[in-house]
DNA sequence: CTGCACCCTCCCCTACAGGGGAGGGTCAAG
DNA sequence: CTTGACCCTCCCCTGTAGGGGAGGGTGCAG
């Protein structure tokens, strides 16, 4: 199978299949006389995992290192519990920070209503926000 | 005030004013006859505002567009309204992103402990990510 | 043999908010 | 006059996941 068919059959950009080789999230392709990149079915079992990874929101550096793992002949598990562990962390952090944030967009919108425009001064650009 | 004092002033970096400058959040300063930039003391209050704004996730490119408003001689009131609105829809959108992925990360971890790794196949690379 | 679809590498570009450093000018004190 | 602190512009670099396009080779049909 070349590039082009792979594209195709997964959807994929010919970019990002190059892309993916180079990162070394899929291995390097074999190549026909001519120079061009050949595959068979077992890259698109591996483009199954690269997706439902990136899906959970591991990069594409993070989804190398679990499939060296299997390159090496071992098993992954306990790395992979580890990172997502951490992402899961990660996403709880995210998630308060944008609750704090929006808190304050909200804290800003009723001084919005409460503020008369009239009393918005040009040196300090907008009441709403520089008000403190 | 030349620009290493303004920076000493606001904790900002020398690279960070010159680059406010050059995308429009504060106003080209005016030169020495050395060609050294200097400032007075309104653009301590322009640079209160310029992290008052960041600080609830603006952009540089919204920021200026408020300022802008200033320059013309209008309020920008309406208009932060909008942007303002528009943040918080998009925090809104943002945490129910990150919920969404945060129980998938969840389902994840409970298949990781109710799985045997002994269950995991070279091909699929990792059982806990790629079982579906 | 020529046309056309397909493939290759190489290089630059995107957003965001600056950081690093080269090479050189300015200005006050000693 | 020179030293040292400060300033200038210009250019490249960071991370992420590729996209766009130039310039040129491959391989098969007609």
């Amino acid at each position: 199978m070349l590039i082009g068919e792979l594209a195709e059959q997964t959807g994929l950009s010919i970019k990002t299949l190059r892309y993916y080789e180079q990162v070394g999230v899929i291995d390097v392709a074999e190549r026909t006389p001519g120079g061009y990149r050949t595959y068979d079915q077992t890259v698109l079992e591996r483009l199954r995992f690269v997706r439902a990874a990136q899906a959970v929101g591991l990069t594409l550096r993070e989804i190398r290192e679990i499939v060296a793992f299997r390159e090496r002949g071992q098993s992954p598990c306990a790395h992979v519990h580890r990172v997502l562990e951490n992402h899961t962390a990660e996403v709880d952090r995210r998630i308060r920070e944008l609750r704090q944030l929006r808190s304050e967009l909200t804290a800003l919108a009723d001084r919005a209503t409460a503020l008369d425009p009239a009393d918005c001064s040009p040196s300090t650009i907008c009441h709403i926000i520089s008000a403190k």
